[in-house]
RNA sequence: GCCAACGUAGCGCAGUCGGUAGCGCAACUGAUUCGUAAUCAGUAGGUCACGAGUUCGAGUCUCGUCGUUGGCUCCA
């Protein structure tokens, strides 16, 4: 906490000379300052300036910090009025808000940095500028931001700075840095032939022959666990009639975040011309143009009722699987599960690789319970997920988020589910060992979200655990209860990957693209050594193939070396190089990942069983030898 | 959507002042038949993202569009 202080006060200290050497720069009549917090690896300061920063003027700004930090001047603190602080930041706006902001009894206090450099500011700062001349600073990046986050109001420019205590921290930043760029998924995706991507499909990804073996073996490991939970799995349209998001609450909601599929609303009886067609919205550069349309030709509407939309969520087609048949309590829960295609609509700068996707699959999963199960249910997802990121070696947090003002449904069956959710969670994680938001939950229900924590420390919601009351009653969704009383059910969506895409995205740059065995792609790489072996290695792969063991087989008439070479740069767990030797006793000989060393002579049967005990038991260490 | 940067062969990159489109790897062909991370020789591969403009001439300068990246905002 100490060190957490000493951060604080140091970047913020710092916030001020980076703000103080910007104005000297381009003068104070020229700079609007708004406000320079800090933030996990350094701090940033947001302005309004005369013109763009670019990353050749970093140098001229971090040299001006330099210098003013070498001019060793005091912080000095006072506190002032009101009228006084308006006056002293008279002209600078952002200021002015702030100080007119503040509640009317709150102290404001200002701090100088030398004679000539005043902010508002709540302080703590070092004494003297000297205290900075030892920290280590850099700058990150220039961005635009927007005065309180808000679009509508002015655009700003924040410059980014890493700032750390000493120059080795920052090194050690930097170089944490560097590691999660050589991580980055969307480089090692390319490297290792996992997906693509293409203009005509932002934010869709092309899923490759190998990323698609990855991908199959998540869903198939998924299954197992789920089966086993007592899931069933159903697939359900893509694309849906707008009534049905009209009685989901979509249409009203989400519409614009969904694919649209516009209806007819005619066909032209005669070629037509339609004059005055914009060809672009922006003023000045649209020019009218008249586009022709042949006889025959739809007229798509939006409008119209038979307008379709691709699903941006499985909800409401469980929903209707459900209806589909009346239902009594003794069949509750039902569970299902789905893997369908979903489609969201981003705004053009949202996409981000796999993390942020327009198409994608969730790992979801609709149960209908009684409120009376709500308790156990959620307990025997939590031991899912509990399952599911072991496996990938990832810790996790939970945050339960709870009702907000504008929840709708009963308050009596909100407070019983909550307390329903916090006994669990208290259960699982002892008190206080989860985080609570409150007021934080969605308007139909409360809702547990599932925090999981990668190789570099990164946090990733994944897993998420929602309550819904409303879905129920928007389908009229009903079950026979015991005394014979229709009653509604509630609704539990849950996922535990999240999205399979984000999911991929996360585990590539947690592993470096070095999967566990039974994730990779290809999990045997097979050199026969010259041509003759090939008939050997052939029936080594079909054993494998046999075995449910993902292998390939280089037959060409290569280099052995060349071989051997391509199957490690795809990460192959095992290499295995058959030669006169193997193939006269029936033996294989491994290269491991990640070593240069070798197992001879394994027995053929021998190497089929330690690849199918990694594939059965979802192994995160490769086995290194022969048991 | 907003701010900024970027877009040259499958990949990684070079391309100066506006003057004939380049390199490495990969691919293909031939030779080599090899015991653990690059055998040798040769060949082919381009709408310089797309569209306008300036110019005798544009990969290079200007504008627009699309895409990507980093942020803002939102989210799984």
């Amino acid at each position: 906490m100490e060190r957490e202080e000493f951060l604080s006060v140091y970047r913020h200290s710092l916030a001020h000379i980076l703000a103080k050497a910007v104005i000297e720069l381009f003068g104070i009549e020229n700079v609007q300052y708004a406000i320079g917090p800090q933030i996990a690896d350094g701090f940033y300061y947001d302005f309004i300036l005369p013109r763009t920063i670019s990353t050749e003027d970093f140098d001229m700004i971090e040299n001006k910090m330099r210098e003013i930090l070498k001019r060793k001047e005091d912080f000095t603190v006072r506190e002032v009025s009101r009228e006084e602080a308006l006056e002293l930041f008279r002209g600078q706006k952002f200021k002015t808000e702030l100080i007119e902001d503040l509640p009317a009894d709150e102290k404001l206090t200002i701090y100088y940095t030398g004679e000539d450099f005043v902010d508002l500011c709540r302080g703590p700062h070092v004494e003297n500028a000297q205290q900075l001349l030892s920290c280590a600073f850099k700058i990150k990046s220039v961005s635009g931001a927007y005065w309180r986050g808000d679009e509508k109001r002015d655009s700003l420019q924040r410059i980014y700075v890493y700032a750390f205590p000493s120059k080795d921290e920052l090194k050690a930043h930097l170089h944490m840095i560097q590691e999660a760029m050589e991580r980055d998924h969307k480089k090692i995706g390319a490297q290792l032939d996992l997906f693509m991507f293409d203009e005509t499909a932002p934010g869709m990804p092309y899923w490759l022959p190998r990323g698609w073996k990855m991908y199959q073996a998540l869903l198939k490991y998924s299954r197992e666990v789920q089966e086993r939970h007592g899931y069933t799995e159903i697939a359900a349209p893509l694309v849906n009639n707008k009534k049905l998001w009209l009685i989901s609450g979509h249409w009203a909601h989400y519409v614009n975040n969904m694919f649209m599929v516009p209806g007819i609303s005619g066909w032209l009886a005669a070629d037509a011309e339609i004059p005055g067609v914009l060809d672009n919205l922006q003023e000045g550069i649209a020019e009218p143009q008249a586009v022709k349309m042949l006889a025959g030709s739809a007229l798509y509407n939006r409008e119209t009722e038979d307008t379709m939309a691709a699903k941006p969520m499985n909800c409401p087609n469980a929903m209707m699987t459900y209806k589909r048949t009346i239902h009594s309590y003794k069949e509750l829960p039902i569970r299902y599960s789905e893997y369908d295609v979903l489609h969201r609509k981003e705004k053009s700068g949202q996409m981000n690789g796999l993390f942020r996707v327009q198409e994608f699959r969730q790992d979801d999963d609709h149960t209908f319970v009684m409120e009376s199960q709500i308790e156990q249910e959620i307990a025997d997802i939590i031991a899912i997920a509990d399952e599911i990121y072991s496996t990938f070696g990832v810790t996790y947090r939970a945050e339960f988020s709870t009702r907000p003002d504008d929840f709708m449904g009963d308050i009596e069956v909100w407070n019983r589910a909550e307390a329903a959710l916090k006994k669990i969670l208290d259960d699982k994680y002892g008190e206080g060992g989860y985080e609570i938001n409150e007021g934080d939950g969605a308007f139909y229900g409360p809702k547990i979200d599932l925090q999981i924590k990668d190789a570099l420390g990164r946090e990733w919601q994944c897993g998420t655990i929602q309550l819904d009351f409303q879905l129920p009653h928007n389908f009229g969704l009903t079950y026979q209860a015991q005394d014979g009383t229709l009653e509604m059910p509630v609704v539990i969506h849950r996922a535990i990957y999240g999205s399979l895409e984000r999911f991929i995205g996360i585990i590539i740059e947690n592993f470096k693209g070095i999967f566990p065995f039974w994730l990779s792609p290809y999990q045997v790489g097979i050199v026969p050594i010259r041509e003759e072996h090939n008939e050997y290695a052939k029936k080594v792969a079909d054993l494998l193939q046999e075995n449910g063991i993902r292998a390939e087989a280089d037959y060409s008439d290569r280099n052995m070396k060349e071989k051997i070479k391509t199957f490690k740069n795809y990460k192959d767990p095992y290499i295995i190089v058959l030669g006169d030797r193997e193939a006269s006793e029936e033996t294989v000989s491994i290269n491991l990942r990640g070593s240069n060393r070798q197992i001879q002579n394994v027995p053929l049967s021998d190497f089929v069983r330690m690849c199918r005990k990694m594939n059965e038991e979802h192994s995160l260490e490769l086995i290194d030898s022969v048991e």
